[in-house]
DNA sequence: GTCGGTTATTGACACAGATCAAAGAGGCCG
DNA sequence: CGGCCTCTTTGATCTGTGTCAATAACCGAC
């Protein structure tokens, strides 16, 4: 990865500043958790958090991209959420997790420990509310994948997905034209669009050739087509708002 | 249904009491709560709210089952959560809802007008808290059916939908033995696990042969063999409760 | 009771996506 | 530069669940 691991930052100037936890701080307040934040770096493949693990610091997600996965009996994995830049690990009130946490990427997170945070929420009504958006947001999300998990074709699945990141990344990178990266392999798409890899892989081809994207290599691809793309997805358009 | 619709009950002695919005609430929190709600009925298969629609009211269930659903543009439709009683409809800040809620038995909702009850909310800690704690619980409940939807095969699927239904039920039904009602239509059933109506059938059919259930009729049914239940239901053991 | 509509069951067949298998393409390290 | 390991692509085949279709059970109305 070419941006070195940050060391600290100001949370004045912290990137995620108006789209974290502490999007409604007033300086007073942001001052506060300036004094209480540290940093941890983990590199892509490493657990950041076993499920049942008893959650000693909460944390928002500065740098790279990070997974929630469920695992049944037999090993079969889903996962239940992608955590990109802004998003925040832990919760008030709950001690443990239901899943585990994963480094995709290298991963950057802006931690604080779990005790003293809580008594801060409690006195903050700005960092409550922010957790309930938060939460709520969270909440859409996991229902527009239940949906695409319980209801779509393997080829909508993936028009989604794409066209999710697309959203999802706008204003986080650097995008030259609409080239993307994918934070995920093959085989991590394929449990979180509840496939099989070798599915993943046959829906980039035939959308490839199709014209509708473009890889230059299996990380880094382009839309070519984006009316296609969206058509692709299934989903009903109303009350989307137009591009 | 032999309760009749239910025409206005004091919040001390209402049966949600201590799992709905006011479980935390002190005496004079609930005589405010009181002063607000109204009750309002619907028949099975009514639609209580339409998605996009402009919300004027939240609301408890105090009574019957209701769904929330999705629809992709061509009509297949996932339902990505069922309310039961104590359940809230409608979150601070969010005017509108991304899906149908459809009574899907006779349902009483316990309703506030949204402006005031907001207000309320803000002024209220005990009000505040206990939504976020009901929204988490959503979420919980939310990922563990992402689980059961990329993953489950059908007869997990039909199997965790009974162990859910049992765990859901206990306390609130005065069930005699293990004999459970199916709120849903098979039909139903099908678009809250991702299967169609056939599926689901044969699956309840197979349990039935195997002696893991049976039925009383469509609608009623009893458990005979719990172990083999849960067991077919794919989930890991690990860090479940006991019994 | 019986008639008509809805809901559920069961069977036969088709197909999307899983599984099994092999080969190709990068990336990294000596 | 070559060797090794991981990730990805592509092909061949299998299978669980969907689809289509017919029948059966139930329920309410008259």
């Amino acid at each position: 990865m070419s941006i070195p691991s940050i060391t600290r930052l100001k949370c004045t100037e912290c990137p995620i500043r108006h789209r974290a936890v502490c999007a409604r701080c007033d300086v007073d307040e942001l001052e506060v958790l300036e004094s209480m934040k540290t940093y941890r770096s983990f590199s892509a493949g490493d657990v950041i958090l076993w499920r049942g693990e008893p959650l000693d610091f909460v944390a928002s997600l500065v740098n790279g991209v990070a997974s929630l996965s469920k695992t049944l009996e037999d090993g079969r994995t889903q996962m239940v959420g992608l955590l990109l830049p802004s998003d925040f690990i832990g919760r008030p009130g709950r001690t443990v997790i239901e899943f585990d946490v994963i480094a995709t990427t290298d991963v950057t997170l802006c931690c604080f420990d779990r005790k003293p945070f809580e008594k801060l929420v409690d006195e903050t009504p700005h960092i409550s509310q922010r957790l309930m958006e938060l939460a709520l947001d969270e909440l859409d999300a996991a229902r527009d994948w239940m949906l695409l998990l319980g209801r779509k074709t393997a080829r909508e699945k993936i028009a989604t997905f794409i066209d999710m990141l697309l959203r999802r990344s706008q204003g986080t990178e650097p995008s030259k034209a609409d080239s993307i990266s994918l934070p995920l392999t093959r085989d991590q798409i394929a449990n979180y669009l509840g496939l099989t890899l070798e599915t993943v892989s046959r829906q980039f081809s035939a959308l490839k050739k199709e014209g509708v994207i473009d890889f230059a290599d299996r990380r880094q691809f382009m839309i070519k087509d984006i009316i296609a793309l969206q058509d692709a997805t299934g989903d009903d358009s109303d009350g989307g708002v137009l591009s």
